[in-house]
DNA sequence: TATTGTTATACTCTATAACTATA
DNA sequence: TATAGTTATAGAGTATAACAATA
């Protein structure tokens, strides 16, 4: 089929820095969702596994607000994270438990974690190193500025 | 109520731009929807908005691929402009209308931009000019780069 | 009183499939 | 055949409210 090239619209967004990130976000996780669909996780309840990896005993509670996944909202994702055999939940002080990873749970996080670093190769590979480390700093800096909007 | 300081968990997402770009990105937007809460459209809706009124006459179809949003889920958008009296449809080829903003959407699609340049300036105050061109630079380039991945 | 986990519920955004009408 | 608009439906992700059990 022929491709036909459609007129640009006018694009009153363009001058939107909110808008442009929000653009890059989206592609980017479109990207990241399809390079996770062979480990049957979506982008955010990978995070979670990868949190509760790197931090052993924790309750789901403190795993989600680092994450600012809600109480509520986290609880399915640890309930199918238990189910599907990657986490288990220890006792801990008789209402909440502490969350680890199983064995298979540590080799799934490690195969989601190199997934997650391959997928940024790509994304990323046409920015330089200086570039690369500018905007690190400067999505850090507006995440820790702006993060006060997430919370109650 | 004393705030207790919480103890920092081990972040094993820091190094994932992808994932500082996601938090940018929903704080951003978080506030943004809190901003735009008053005139009583989600920012989706707002951005259909402002593009019917830089692209007065084209079809919902092609403003949706503008903004990577897919027909059957612009139509209800466009449905909801249309019942607030914000965009009117006109008749154009049988299959399809040309869109335009009213009076009334007009003065909405002033306000909503008005608003979003407020916004604007809250989020990124903290950028100096240089940081904030070359953020703008860079995530368009993004954009341009891993778009594909928002399309069939 | 505050916190944890849970359920119910709703809203936004996105995705596919199927249908009608028109080009 | 391709496109436009529509509807139905499903899945993420996120939000609030309420509840029981525990601290």
């Amino acid at each position: 089929m022929e491709t036909t090239i459609e007129a640009e619209l006018v694009d009153p967004l363009e001058d939107f820095l909110g808008y442009q990130l929000r653009c890059a976000s989206a592609a980017a996780m479109a990207h990241l969702a399809n390079a996770l669909s062979s480990e049957d996780v979506s982008p955010s309840v990978a995070t979670v596994l990868l949190m509760i990896r790197a931090n052993p005993g924790r309750t789901q509670a403190r795993i989600g607000r680092a994450l600012s996944i809600k109480r509520a909202n986290i609880a399915p994702m640890i309930a199918t994270l238990e189910e599907n055999g990657l986490v288990r939940r220890e006792n801990n002080d008789g209402r909440s438990f502490g969350l680890v990873c199983t064995a298979s749970g540590i080799k799934t996080a490690r195969r989601i974690k190199q997934t997650m670093a391959d997928h940024e190769d790509k994304v990323f590979q046409s920015l330089d190193a200086k570039t690369y480390a500018q905007l690190a700093k400067v999505l850090k800096k507006l995440r820790r500025r702006n993060q006060s909007a997430l919370e109650a």
